[in-house]
DNA sequence: TTGTACGCGTTATCAA
DNA sequence: TTGATAACGCGTACAA
């Protein structure tokens, strides 16, 4: 018994070299059959792949990795898994993965840097052959990525990207995304738009932020900094976010609200509704990457629909041009998205 | 350039090797230090590990699995990621997997048969310690599954599971969850009771069939075939198959109709409110499994919550125990489900 | 067209 | 406590 609680058992599966013994030839002859070279007898070919099927032969990956220092499996770094975003997002990097003979090793971060860290850690020792990453809330030193990036694993950052550290980037522009909405809420008529911002660590949070003021600054709205709140990226922050925005004096209080996501934005309409004011009579709200339920809920709610498979299947297709030498890295990639306008906003 | 269209590139890392080397040690004690096993000098092995964190070493997983015949990976095959019932399932097989030092490779059927073959014989040439199965609609021969377990694969099905070839199960009691609701409505007075049915090919569907069934006889209500209606998994079936119903003459249609699952109902609602017919005043309907969109929904749906997460976690917990020989094949595990009561039975 | 020798990076085994 | 050797199963390179 090994530290591992393991037996070392035999592995009870026929290997190439069996396959060879068996029918007279060496096992090199068998792995040219195997792989489909063109410098193999076809009657000895048609036998080995007679008796493979017949022996029910699979071919050992793992010895094949090791000597082409190539697994074909692509690490994937998720912060949530249930957030109903990031399904759809790994539903198009399996597509893309499938298609081109990749397996994806899925890890949860759960929002934790450290598990992050050995998520990456992990995931290099067992020798992908590149990264996709979405980096967690709680991160803030990027050597991991620098150092991956540097011994050679590519890595390509999607949603929650982490830009100028020489890897590449698919995102959309957050920063045009939060001035576009908000900009839609000032061409009718709000004057007085509050802003319930994501946590300032991550990239997201911070381009969204921007976008909102500049919307603001472009039009001659004076930015207020008393009408940004901090509500990080769930309901539960934007509730409490909203509820210290209703206790400003009932003049200064915003007539429209700019969320920076939408669950932050159910969180704050939660808020809204207890205190007895009406969306969007009383206050307009809007959010920001089309939640399934945002459409579903009593007043659906205006927001910017993110292709999250389309992010997905970019990300994966990109790392697969640079694993595969065909595109460099470094690149930015920004994948458009759509004002979807419904009934909070009051515009309709 | 081989037939891969990869150059055959050094790897770059840092081995056990190599650090050997520069301490004069043999790779055999290096790879004791990094093991943390018992039998190493104390002194060398503080020297190795500073040596490793130095130099960058990352522990080549490939080469360990070679030769420990031990990937510690588990391949979870399933038949769509986006319904929002598996992600949360995934989560709890990542928890479970992340705790007891196992990854999860992903793999998505798309509900095709062929893929779900392909994706099982690369899994297995993974050489993955085990595998998580739920089975693609289209799936009728179940030799795949019973080679895999002869070759010594362990298997744990899920959600839609395959009996009685020696892996064990993970699921709801489909038949009863059925005659559950089902009599339910039979309780609150419905007598012309219609089934949307799943297709027979899965144990889900056929069981949840046979579960309406012996609720009507159970009480004293006559089962009319003509009320059983295919749709399938998916809201576009479940709008047909509604339709087929309401062609029915008025006098011979369903009061309440039992859907196998929340799409299928979310399709079928669509159909009564096409015909001007309330719900659950003219027609009450409930689903199954719990769907995000069933309380968010206009007319909120009564159904049934599966412990997606639970299922998950439940399901690695049971496959890593048989790997590591603590548990044995072949068990039938039942988790509860909840009957979740809102207003699309009228009975509230 | 086919075979031989060796290497990939690690660990089990047995000897020192 | 440490080291030498072999093995895991395959593919490359070269020779036959």
């Amino acid at each position: 018994m090994n530290h591992n609680g393991n037996y070392r058992k035999p592995s009870g599966r026929i290997t190439a070299e069996a396959i060879a013994a068996k029918l007279g030839v060496s096992a090199m002859t068998v792995s040219r059959a195997l792989s489909g070279r063109p410098n193999v007898n076809k009657k000895t070919k048609e036998k080995i792949l007679l008796a493979a099927k017949r022996l029910g032969y699979t071919p050992n990956h793992i010895a094949r990795s090791l000597t082409l220092r190539k697994t074909q499996i692509i690490g994937v770094v998720i912060p949530e898994i249930a957030h109903s975003f990031f399904p759809e997002v790994i539903r198009g990097m399996e597509d893309a993965a499938y298609s081109a003979g990749y397996h994806l090793i899925l890890t949860n971060t759960a929002e934790d840097y450290n598990r992050e860290l050995d998520a990456i850690n992990t995931l290099q020792s067992r020798r992908v052959d590149g990264l996709l990453i979405s980096t967690a809330q709680t991160v803030t030193d990027h050597s991991v990525y620098k150092d991956a990036v540097r011994l050679g694993t590519p890595i390509v950052f999607f949603d929650r990207v982490v830009q100028n550290i020489g890897a590449s980037c698919v995102s959309i522009d957050d920063e045009d995304c939060c001035a576009r909405i908000t900009e839609h809420l000032i061409g009718h008529g709000y004057k007085s738009i509050a802003h319930l911002s994501g946590p300032p660590s991550i990239s997201i949070g911070r381009d969204r932020q921007r976008g909102y003021r500049r919307a603001l600054e472009k039009n001659g709205i004076k930015f207020r900094p008393e009408l940004v709140e901090r509500a990080g990226f769930h309901e539960k922050g934007g509730y409490l976010a909203m509820e210290k925005l209703l206790q400003l004096p009932a003049r200064e209080r915003p007539d429209a609200v700019v969320a920076v996501n939408d669950p932050a934005a159910f969180g704050a309409m939660k808020s809204i509704e207890e205190h007895k004011l009406r969306i969007p009579q009383d206050i307009a709200i809007v959010g920001m990457t089309d939640d399934v339920r945002a459409g579903l809920i009593s007043i659906p709610m205006t927001t910017i629909r993110q292709p999250a498979y389309e992010i997905g299947k970019t990300a994966a297709l990109t790392l697969i041009a640079e694993i595969e030498g065909k595109s460099k890295p470094g690149k930015r990639i920004i994948v458009n998205t759509e004002l979807t306008v419904r009934r909070s906003c009051g515009c309709l």
